[in-house]
DNA sequence: CGTTTGACTACGC
DNA sequence: CGCGTAGCCAAAC
């Protein structure tokens, strides 16, 4: 089982990574989580499940206005956020201004605007 | 310091 | 494809 020994560390990498993620572009938990180098010995899968929510938590108690969090969304394309939160407004609204397009369930297109790119040769 | 919740995701129905 | 449940662990109360 994967135990953070460096929560802090960990986070400092999901800052990082979301820090990498460029403009008009969104990326999920899943895989900010994935794209952290996992400890040996832990299954990837299992890696991107628990670090979805430790990317979560630590993009909650966020204070770094250098880290663009609007660009983390839930896996399925949306923003995790309640709708109309004010929080919630402004990363869509931030998204937006920066040419992601949401769909009519307020959805992204992963395969478009998605971060890293798999299909699409960036 | 014990209890509850949570910026998630996968699986079952 | 939507709703409910299970799992994980740290942060918030």
């Amino acid at each position: 089982m994967w135990n953070p020994p460096d929560p802090d560390a960990f986070y400092a990498e999901v800052y990082e990574v979301v820090r990498q993620i460029p403009e008009g572009r969104v990326s999920t938990y899943g895989w900010v989580a994935s794209l952290i180098p996992p400890p040996e010995g832990s299954d990837p899968e299992q890696y991107r499940r628990l670090g979805a929510r430790w990317v979560g938590t630590a993009l909650r108690s966020l204070g770094d206005p250098s880290v663009p969090w609007h660009r983390v969304i839930n896996g399925q394309g949306k923003i995790s956020l309640p709708a109309g939160s004010s929080s919630a407004q402004t990363q869509r609204r931030r998204l937006q201004a920066e040419g992601v397009a949401f769909g009519a369930d307020d959805r992204v297109d992963l395969s478009q605007f998605g971060w890293p790119a798999t299909d699409e040769s960036d």
